[in-house]
DNA sequence: CGGCAGTTTGATGTTACTCAATTTAAGTGG
DNA sequence: CCACTTAAATTGAGTAACATCAAACTGCCG
């Protein structure tokens, strides 16, 4: 069971930062479990990586959806991005010990955690780990440099619109999607948490979309039945 | 005169990538300019970085300052960032040869650019590279989070506070600062596209924090009176 | 059946936008 | 040095977008 665990979990494995990681290891070690890599379970709701909490290990998302935030001291909460299965928990997590955000699992998790000295050893020694690490931080700029634009510069129905099409996207990255259906474990309070709205306002856009035939949102489902009409209210430029 | 220019328009290159690219350098070629490296200079206003438009180089700012933004279909624009002497634009540039960004001059400016291939190459050859290369995308990361927390979670005059602190910091990293008197040589247009406001608005905030005796803003000077109260508006946490 | 979390709806308030006019500052040419 | 021009900043009035508060509704689970 453990043994297949890997395979199982992160069957596409070269899309993430996991396949460089393992691919490196196979070289390199036993097919059995190596010491600087072990696997943990959350909670739906469980604190996966507090700021400013130095920790040891380097986290990769296998299963479930995630995501990182940053609390603010009046009660706010901003989601910075949403963690799915492939997902490293920020390439910042490999350089630097203590976070400048945090991360809690949104649905049952399940997370790989890498010793950091070793991931930067294996870095050091494997270039294949560096390009990895560079392309993911490279697409980590470029989706907050987005959020940035849609937060700055669209209107509510808009910036929900974004966050649709963007997790369609990374979603249909991962998976076959069949008719327009997308699984979405969120709540609209991390709707409006990740754009920047109030959870009252978020569900009057998302019925102002139903009312319009565009999408239908519930019990975590996600229908698109006009994406040309989404596209156009969403897609930044 | 040209010889000298290295060292004349980038006196903090210990700061900057510039820094390690050329100490790389100063070890295998020799004192003279090497032909994967040149100077060019842009006028206020110019058009650096198109978006999507193949570049063979990858820029450095020398001297002046310039800004990556983003431009909506709408006529809209989101400044991404200011960028200040010593600056990399972006470190996405350095793997990607498409930006997804542009950029512009803001003043008179000079500006370094470096032959990408070479760059990746002594990325390659020396790891002091990569270690600051990944520094620079690790604060870019941090730097573009913390502008999604201030444009997704905070009032106007909290965000305009947060972008006068956080230049403040960053020229204060680079030059002493006498009297809390910081060179800003932006139109409120900047700051309204940086903050995502409409120029008025941040006008009228301006006035406010003029008015309560925090800062004063003109010709190209902030100068801080109340810091404490400054930090207590556009502070983060 | 009751309780609870999440969503929806309505009424009202506040923030920031829009439009337009006025003032200030910075050049420019006589 | 002073009128003239132009860009930027300020100010005011009216409006639109989104927030807030509170109540009602829904689905789910014990």
């Amino acid at each position: 069971m453990r043994m297949s665990w890997p395979c199982v979990t992160c069957p596409n494995r070269k899309l993430g930062f996991c396949g460089a990681l393992l691919k490196s290891s196979e070289e390199t070690q036993s097919e059995q479990q190596p010491n600087w890599q072990h696997y943990r379970s959350a909670r739906p709701g469980e604190q996966i990586i507090v700021r400013n909490q130095a920790a040891e290990d380097v986290f990769v998302l296998c299963d479930g959806w995630a995501f990182r935030f940053f609390q603010l001291s009046n009660g706010r909460r901003q989601i910075l991005n949403f963690l799915l299965p492939g997902d490293l928990f920020s390439t910042a997590t490999v350089f630097e010990e203590r976070p400048n955000f945090s991360a809690q699992a949104l649905t049952e998790a399940r997370l790989s955690g890498f010793s950091r000295s070793e991931v930067q050893a294996r870095c050091v020694a494997d270039l294949r780990m560096i390009r990895a690490l560079a392309k993911l931080s490279v697409a980590e700029i470029y989706m907050a440099d987005e959020l940035v634009i849609a937060l700055g510069q669209r209107s509510a129905e808009e910036r929900v619109a974004y966050l649709f099409l963007h997790l369609m996207q990374r979603i249909a990255a991962r998976s076959v999607i069949r008719e327009q259906r997308y699984h979405l474990p969120l709540r609209q309070q991390h709707i409006a948490d990740a754009v920047g709205l109030t959870p009252v306002h978020v569900s009057r856009v998302i019925g102002h979309f139903r009312d319009q035939g565009i999408i239908e949102l519930s019990s975590g489902v996600l229908q698109v039945f006009n994406l040309e009409k989404l596209r156009r209210i969403g897609s930044l430029d």
